[in-house]
DNA sequence: ATCCTAAATGCAACTTTGTTGCAAATATAT
DNA sequence: ATATATTTGCAACAAAGTTGCATTTAGGAT
């Protein structure tokens, strides 16, 4: 997905522009790391409802603007859709990182792609390759 | 993990061996694929309780006797630890495949391992790979 | 075999996270 | 400006997991 403003993506979607969108589009775009719906609604649970906060994120994750990475916590966390988040040789893949130190989780983009292969039968669309260990800033520190 | 009892398991964790863990543990060898704590609760929320079930899924978790695996969903699926769940080049590596007509995950064993590159600066103690797709079985019928 | 003790279980209450139905509000096309 | 489909807020609900504590039990010691 291109930097384009939410108006622009609602043009391709047919999404409404609303202020809550705007704004939980704007936490995505500044966010350095995944988001859950509990850390948006930290931000914003004052001013919107959760209610409308889930369906906003729920939308977005239905419609591409974000896309929920794959965790083995109980919680779905997450990130803006990019433009390397897209198809190669028709397999859709993601790198993130989680760090078990600060708990975050990073997109890692411009990464080669591997084409692994899979046992016979089974057709992959997309891939999520989770890597878990310690982050850039963490283990500076 | 080898294919031992709980019982040698116990020697190796102190885990006490009672009938819950026992059954949790069948169940969990019997699989084909994936289950989540709802599953296990399905099967035997009638004669333990659910408090004790999730904490037998949760102590199961921290010995390393099941793993859970990363999705993009909010709930966790667990599968047991197998022998080639273990260090490749001191990366803890693990494959898996959820397929989205039947909603199943299963474990993809005897994978040739791919060192993926990471960017400076992370340090990777385990990865994850989550393959989405249609499975073996699903792609037949 | 019995006793002892730390670990495991069951139960009740609670919290967190997400969902549903519906009425009121609002973004956008005409 | 008006019309209308979409979005939002509110209340109620549901699912999933947690906590505290009393009771029971597994497994080692006697
Ligand atoms: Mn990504
Ligand atoms: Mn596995
Ligand atoms: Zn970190
Ligand atoms: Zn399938």
């Amino acid at each position: 997905m291109k930097k384009e403003s939410l108006k622009e993506k609602v043009k391709s979607t047919g999404l409404k522009n609303t202020p809550l969108r705007e704004e939980v589009l704007k936490i995505f775009t500044e966010a350095r790391k995944a988001l859950s719906s509990k850390d948006i609604i930290e931000k914003l649970g004052k001013k919107y409802d959760r209610v409308s906060i889930f369906r906003t994120i729920s939308t977005f994750a239905e419609n591409g603007v974000i896309h929920a990475i794959p965790t083995s916590s109980d919680y779905v966390v997450y990130s803006l859709c990019r433009d390397n988040c897209a198809t190669a040789e028709h397999l859709d893949h993601h790198y993130h990182f989680f760090c078990r130190r600060c708990g975050n989780i990073f997109c890692l983009n411009d990464f080669e792609f591997y084409n692994i292969k899979l046992p016979r039968g089974y057709k992959a669309e997309s891939v999520n390759i989770l890597f878990e260990g310690v982050c850039k800033d963490c283990s500076q520190n």
